[in-house]
DNA sequence: GATAATAGTTGATGATGGAAACTATATTTG
DNA sequence: CAAATATAGTTTCCATCATCAACTATTATC
């Protein structure tokens, strides 16, 4: 086993703690929980997206997406619509306050990332979001693990 | 606002859905959760670490650690021992089967992220290792989002 | 048209984390 | 040294939230 890879690891899962539900505190994010942004996000990025979709995207069930955008409704940052082309299927759109919520912790957390790598030079910079893009994209393609 | 950092800040945001509760499934982690295991590491690694201790390196509060090292108990994974020093103080060790379950669960880790990088070179892989370090002792300095 | 398949919702249940009250021990103070 | 205060950890009550299985509504298949 590369020790590179194990140490990898470990970083990956400590920094995801920072950005997981432990370091998602309610008050920097409006009255959205880590599991409700996430699903905001996909909704605002993906037109139209379907239960299920938001589903596969977050690995959850799409009874527990069900009441994630029950809750999301209800918040007002989203509207449920009835797919005109098969009304089995329930199209969710974000509403205005969902998009300006989503730039709002967007921004929030990119300024806290700002300040965290203000010493860091700039060319370095742009290897860290390569390096990171490069490893999102090959665990995404890899999918979860089972 | 650097392109680069909300980059960044996206990728590390969805990266850590991965490797968050939504990734962590219990198939591969023996009957551990997410808090459960990242709690048992730190047992694991800090030796004789307290209540407190634990709840100040995840963030979490006493209360939560405390029944968070119940169960852990319960399922043989670590021992509590109260201090010698100060008596209040409650010392938490892992046992056998903590220290097993903690290599067995990081190696399954490893494994998936080796098949993941799997076509990525040496040198590159060095580089990862290094930007994701960075990243970590960043933000762990300057302390979650507040 | 009847049956099967599919998308989504709902009710019951279980896991789990936080706040506040509580216990036990240690420290400070008069 | 006894009383008051502080501290570490536990417990009780409560809120959140995800899953499973059953259900409804719609569509596809035969």
């Amino acid at each position: 086993m590369d020790s590179n890879i194990s140490e990898i690891y470990s970083l990956i899962q400590d920094l995801s703690w920072y950005f997981g539900n432990q370091g998602f505190d309610g008050e920097c994010c409006e009255d959205l929980s880590l599991v409700e942004y996430m699903a905001l996000k996909k909704v605002c990025a993906i037109k139209n997206i379907t239960i299920q979709e938001i589903g596969a995207a977050l690995n959850i069930t799409k009874s527990g997406v069900s009441k994630v955008i029950d809750r999301l409704e209800e918040k007002d940052y989203v509207l449920r619509e009835q797919s005109s082309e098969d009304g089995r299927v329930c199209c969710v759109k974000p509403t205005e306050k969902g998009l300006n919520a989503v730039k709002k912790i967007s921004d929030r957390y990119s300024e806290y990332l700002m300040e965290v790598l203000d010493s860091i030079e700039k060319d370095l910079l742009v290897n860290i979001r390569d390096v990171m893009e490069l490893l999102y994209k090959a665990i995404r393609e890899k999918g979860y693990i089972k």
